[in-house]
DNA sequence: CGTTAATTTGACGGGAATCAAGGGGAGTGG
DNA sequence: CCACTCCCCTTGATTCCCGTCAAATTAACG
């Protein structure tokens, strides 16, 4: 396995070696000592396979990635969608514990797991960071388990929106860069449901399909009565 | 909430003091700067709330706990079930996520977060070992996303049960403190299917139940063959 | 022993999956 | 520029798993 993620590393630069630029020193978490390889994968490839060993952490700089898990007869859960800027395939464990591809044609930093955890035995502050991040996808991890078990489809067709909308700063205007099976497999619904689901609301005049792809919200309200209810504080009902 | 928190911490120790004992010097990530004090919460008593200022980190000595999100209309997915020895209630926001309540009558030991972030700062081993804490936590998310988003009920009633007694190490005979809508809420089903993917399996021959919440299992492959599919690694089949 | 909650079981209905065509867009090649 | 193809998406018809509603049975507890 340890072989196979080399050999990953190695397949799409053009030249044989990687042309890891100063240019581009997007560093994860501030920090100089750390700078990435670019990296380009074609639509649909692999990244990293579930169970391969987690040699590199990746930031997405242009395209999109989805991280799943597949049943052996074919069931896959898409855990997350990763966007520019976004960090995915940092593990705990040696192993990682789904797999990527990307979704698009899309471009990476690559980044050494084992520097970035050299970095943090000597930095707090990027312990810390490291952290942080952990933590930030699980607390997406236990929003979409509310989602993917006790929402309807029409709720989580409007929380996905909503999210999407959120994170590419597209104001209204979505550019969605996965096909309606990925967004199935991501909130737990086949790509008909997702479909009509959105059909409805388009119907309802909540929202526009320019084009499959591109979707422009037309009324937000409507999303967030159905899709935005992030789990209801109990303290603010009660104190 | 602040006050809210601190008036929780307060509630159920009888004597007005908290009975903190260097006897039972349980410390979290093997440190012995750190003693918790004990507290006792009875059956469905809230620990925490979502929303609610995360002071304290909580660790099971006995009973246990469900920690689960709401929607305003009452539907409630629990996230976890934290049994004796696991550690809850860590957050890396300044509040919880999530809602924490006894299961039954429980006893913890409650922690400072600030005190051990602060040790986290001196130690890096500490400072590891809450990182691997929150990976641990999110890789039970990402399985528990695909059981969520993909299983069907027999699996995830099967996935359960194997669960529950890898995790109580009941080899067999699973004493489940858990009501059949607790269940249901972990697994994104209603309480009655639960009850029936239950009666299916001792109809079959796979498991007997004495008494409701006790669980004997006497097929283990056939557990293993519904719910245990635990995500095949790509890895694998190609390599 | 009575009361209440938990569980089981049955009957029924509905929401989403499945099965099945039918469009539509993007790319390709003539 | 247009025909052709492929894939994605939409839409319809039907099925079925699980949710809902309801009642009976069992367990828990004072």
């Amino acid at each position: 396995m340890f072989v196979q993620s080399a050999a990953t590393i190695r397949k799409n630069s053009r030249p044989p070696g990687v042309d890891s630029t100063v240019s581009d020193t997007l560093l994860i978490a501030g920090c100089p000592q750390l700078v990435g390889s670019r990296m380009t994968y074609a639509q649909d490839e692999e990244i990293y396979g579930d169970g391969e060993e987690a040699e590199f952490v990746y930031k997405v700089v242009a395209g999109a990635v989805r991280t799943y898990k597949l049943l052996s007869d074919g069931r896959r859960q898409i855990g997350a969608f990763h966007l520019p800027g976004d960090i995915f395939g940092f593990e705990s464990n040696s192993t990682h514990r789904l797999s990527a591809e990307a979704i698009s044609d899309t471009t990476v930093l690559v980044f050494s797991r084992r520097a970035l955890e050299c970095l943090a035995t000597h930095s707090i502050e990027i312990a810390r960071a490291l952290w942080a991040l952990a933590a930030r996808s699980l607390d997406h991890a236990e929003d979409h388990m509310l989602l993917l078990g006790r929402k309807t489809a029409a709720e989580r067709v409007a929380a996905f929106l909503l999210e999407m909308d959120e994170r590419m700063q597209s104001t209204g205007a979505i550019r969605l860069p996965m096909t309606r099976r990925d967004i199935g497999d991501y909130l737990g619904l086949t790509l008909e449901t997702v479909s009509r689901a959105l059909s409805h609301l388009k119907a309802e005049g909540t929202l526009e399909l320019p084009t499959a792809r591109q979707i422009t919200v037309q009324r937000r309200s409507k999303l967030r009565t159905l899709g935005s209810e992030d789990a209801f504080p109990r303290a603010l009902s009660c104190c």
